[in-house]
This record gives structure tokens, C-alpha cells and sequence, in this order.
RNA sequence: UGGGGCGUGGUCCAAUUGGUAGGACACCGCACUGUUAAUGCGGAUGGUGGAGGUUCGAGUCCUCCCGCCCCAGCCA
């Protein structure tokens, strides 16, 4: 007898099947049962009779949430079933029952963040979380088929490094064997530098970690980034890349996740007027229009989340904001040869308030400049001596971004909170599970 | 790092503003042959985050501590 997934019962209709899982939920009415079934694929509803089939009856009568089964049984559709199938039950096997007197935690019920965090590890099982888990795989899985079609070559950054790379500020300290202290990545791109300069077009993926107190919805202090960087390229080059990048992240996941985000109820409608190319502002537009928005940001001030709400809610789609006062931003960042006060770098916001999800633009590439911009932002020269380097031997003009994956996420999915997007967030209070 | 808020059975909440700490869910039992977080009836378990203080009396008021949430800042 073959073994299925729930995902495809629908190519097994007629047939007697084996399915491996756990008890989801066990409704009854009199001498039916209705077993919700779920195997990580999915849930599958099953049904009972004590008639006709007292054993596996009996074996289900007092079996507990989240108990494992193994159970076999006839694909039937069944519109009275969720999902539009259901399995007649020919056999249960428990493989671990949960005993009564300490049941599963998390009930089918509404339950406070702090209770379903404290119990992450359990809490993944259910639909919802399972499937952000399984948007989350395909959008990072589109993001990897779409650089490597474009030609990017992954070359990921190291987590350990000798210092910051972009300032000192909170970086997460460790032990680096004997008596050195060696830092936690906060961004691979000084690395996807270098390495554009050997390959071309290049980008790392992988965690970055910011020792920042942030504490609101849009943060982690372990989250995962996509930095593309490209040599000979410039900030319209990277706009490009990053507008192709989220539409193939976008349109992956409507096309490859539909069930997940049904499950999510996502408003997928939302989601697929998201095609190139994306609205743009210069910042000197943006501060116009926040003006006309009542907003008072003075030009040269950065935007806070205010300023990104408004102008992402002008649009269904994300919105390019460039060309930022060079003070507000980077020290390697490009200035704009026609207005050097302004900065060849680029942000994109996502829609309905899920904030920044891509910063970039042109870096440096003079040798003279860059030294003077780590001089005015008060940085020391030895520990970038490496990154000097890529100025002193074969400079070209070069660019990229930094996608934040569990912003692009939960605005993929919907979700609340970016601390849902990932299996286990990392937040300033929570370090467990 | 600032500002605001919340901690009550395993979970989600209530307690007439200082006067006997309660309900629902979860768990168990019974009933029900199409349930959709099933429903109805019954049962057992079990709690005021911690330490002080005020008071005849504190879940409620005061001080400190601990944990967490939200907003801002920083950023992706």
C-alpha cells in the first residue's frame, strides 16, 4: 500500500492509501468520528464509523491532540470535508499517544504571543505557522533560481569578522578562540564586493545579526539577508535586479503556494499587480509629497516609519524612494555626480506597512574618496585596509542591495509579525526556544 | 536607549474599584451517524510573577525587582 502525502491525496481518489502523521483534532457525532489528520503537507480529514469498523473506532475513541498515528484508509471526495477529500478510515496505529494527563499545550484556541513563543517549537506545527514556513521556502528558493538565472554567482560572506562592517555600533561580540574577540556579521556586502571584483556578479545569503534594542514588529537580531553586488554596475542596474527579484519572489509564491496562502488568508489580489517597474520617488519628490501629506520631515532628514507609510500607501506596489542626502546615509555610498549632496542609493518599501525590504545603491569606488568618507564619519583605516584594497588594485564602478528576507516575508504572507516569518526568531528578550 | 502598557489555574479572560478569587477552554465520563476550533449534560485538577510596605482586611493601593508587549530611535 502506498504511502501519501496529504498534499497528494487528490491523485489517489478510489484508493486505499497509508498516511504517516499526527492527530490535528478529533471531532465526534455519536458513533462517527472525524479525525483531522496532518502530516506536515497538510490536513486531511478522516471518518469512522463504529459500525463498520469497530477496531479502528476503538483505536481512535480517547487518542489525543498531536498524538502520531499511522493510519490507512479510501480516498473519497467528499464536499462535506475540508480540503474537498477525506479518508474512510480502514486502520489506526498510534506510534507515540500523548497521555491524558499531560496534554498537548497549544489547543485549537486563541492563545497570547508571549505563551505561543515560549512554545515555538511546538507552536510550527500549526496550519498557519506551517504555512509561512513553506511560503518562506519557496520565496527563498525563487530568490536563488532567479539570481543564478541572471547570472549571480553565490558567494556568501563569513559570519565571524575581525571588526564592523559598516561602524561600530552593536555588533554582537564572541570569543574567538584564545584571546580574541571576533564580531557576529551585521552584512555580507564588503565581502560580495570583493568578490564582484572576481566574479562579476555575485551575492551572498545568510544571517546578519544587529545587536540593536529594537523592539517593534519589523525586527529581529537574527534575520536573513540576499546582498546582490555587481561590477560595472550602477544604482539603475541594481533597481532593475531588485524590481525582477521581488516580482519572481512575488509571483513564485502565488503560483507555487496558493493552498498556503488560502490557509494565511491572504488577499492574493494584493499581491499580483506586483510587476516592474515599481513606482519611484527621488527623495526630494518624497519630501515634497510628504509635505503635501502634512507631514513636516525637513529635507535631510531621514524617514521614520511614519514617513515610510505614507509614501508606501500612495501604492499597491512597493515603492523606490532614491537619491538620500549623502549625510543620512553610508560612507560608501556613491555621491551623484550631477548633486554630489546626494547619495546614488536606493530604498524600496513594501506596501501596507511592512516597511523597508531593500536598501542599496552604488558604492565608492575611488580610492581618495572612500579614505575621506571613513575620515569624516570617524572610522578607523586599518581594519577597511582590505576593502582600500579593491580601490588601490583594479577599481570599477560597482553597486547592489541587501534584501531583508522576513520583511519580504511577512509581507508576502500577511503576517502580523516578522517573528513569525522565520522558524525561530531571535528578539532582544527571547533567545529559547 | 526613551515613552506607554500588561503579568490571576495548563490556556484565554472576569472579579461591582480595598471586603469569601470565578467562568470558559483544555483533560476525563455520558449522549448524539456528517462533524467543521462540533454541541449538550456531568466530573476531577489547579492560580493572583517575586520581595517588602500601608491596612482589621490587598488580585486591587505604595516601593523595588523580574518577565513580556506596543510605539519611537536604529535599521533590513
Amino acid at each position: 500500500m502506498a504511502v501519501v502525502t496529504i498534499a497528494e491525496v487528490a491523485n489517489h481518489e478510489g484508493q486505499e492509501i497509508r498516511l504517516r502523521g499526527w492527530l490535528y483534532n478529533l471531532r465526534e457525532s455519536g458513533k462517527l468520528l472525524f479525525p483531522q489528520f496532518r502530516d506536515g503537507t497538510g490536513v486531511l480529514q478522516g471518518v469512522v464509523s463504529q459500525k463498520e469498523n469497530p477496531e479502528a473506532f476503538q483505536a481512535l475513541t480517547g487518542l489525543t491532540q498531536e498524538s502520531s498515528v499511522e493510519v490507512t484508509g479510501v480516498v473519497r471526495a467528499d464536499a462535506r470535508a475540508p480540503g474537498g477529500y477525506e479518508l474512510q478510515v480502514t486502520g489506526v496505529a498510534a506510534v507515540q499517544k500523548i497521555p491524558e494527563g499531560d496534554p498537548y499545550p497549544i489547543q485549537l484556541k486563541e492563545h497570547g504571543v508571549d505563551f505561543l513563543l515560549e512554545n515555538r517549537h511546538l507552536w510550527i506545527r500549526t496550519p498557519r505557522q506551517a504555512a509561512i514556513l513553506r511560503v518562506r521556502d519557496e520565496a527563498i528558493f525563487a530568490a536563488r533560481e532567479f539570481m543564478h538565472q541572471q547570472g549571480y554567482v553565490l558567494t556568501d560572506a563569513p559570519v565571524f569578522t575581525p571588526s564592523a562592517c559598516e561602524g561600530t555600533t552593536n555588533l554582537f561580540e564572541v570569543d574567538y578562540l584564545d584571546d580574541r574577540k571576533a564580531y557576529l556579521t551585521q552584512s555580507g556586502q564588503l565581502y560580495v564586493e570583493a568578490t564582484a571584483a572576481a566574479l562579476g556578479k555575485v551575492y551572498c545569503f545568510g544571517p546578519a545579526f544587529r545587536a540593536e534594542r529594537s523592539k517593534t514588529r519589523r525586527h529581529l537580531t537574527e534575520f536573513w539577508m540576499l546582498e546582490p553586488e555587481a561590477a560595472y554596475a550602477g544604482m539603475e542596474d541594481m533597481i532593475a535586479l531588485a524590481e525582477g527579484l521581488i516580482t519572481y519572489m512575488v509571483q513564485s509564491a502565488i503560483a507555487r503556494c496558493p493552498q498556503q496562502l488560502a490557509v494565511l488568508g491572504r488577499d492574493v489580489a494584493r499581491l499580483e499587480t506586483v510587476r516592474p517597474p515599481f513606482p519611484r520617488l527621488s527623495y526630494d519628490d518624497a519630501i515634497e509629497l510628504l509635505h503635501r501629506q502634512g507631514n513636516a520631515t525637513a529635507w535631510g532628514e531621514d524617514f521614520g516609519g511614519d514617513e515610510e507609510t505614507i509614501l508606501s500607501s500612495q501604492h499597491d506596489r512597493p515603492v523606490i524612494v532614491h537619491r538620500f542626502p549623502t549625510a543620512i546615509k553610508a560612507f560608501y555610498m556613491q555621491p551623484d555626480p550631477q548633486r554630489p549632496e546626494l547619495a546614488l542609493g536606493f530604498d524600496i518599501l513594501a506596501p501596507e506597512g511592512y516597511g523597508e525590504i531593500v536598501g542599496g545603491g552604488e558604492r565608492i569606488s575611488s580610492y581618495d574618496l572612500l579614505r575621506e568618507r571613513l575620515r569624516q564619519h570617524d572610522l578607523p583605516e586599518e581594519p577597511f585596509r582590505w576593502y582600500l584594497d579593491l580601490r588601490r588594485y583594479g577599481s570599477v564602478p560597482h553597486a547592489g542591495f541587501g534584501l531583508g528576507i522576513e520583511r519580504t516575508i511577512a509581507w508576502i504572507t500577511g503576517a502580523e509579525h516578522i517573528r513569525e516569518t522565520i522558524p525561530f526568531p531571535r528578539t532582544i528578550y527571547r533567545l529559547w526556544p
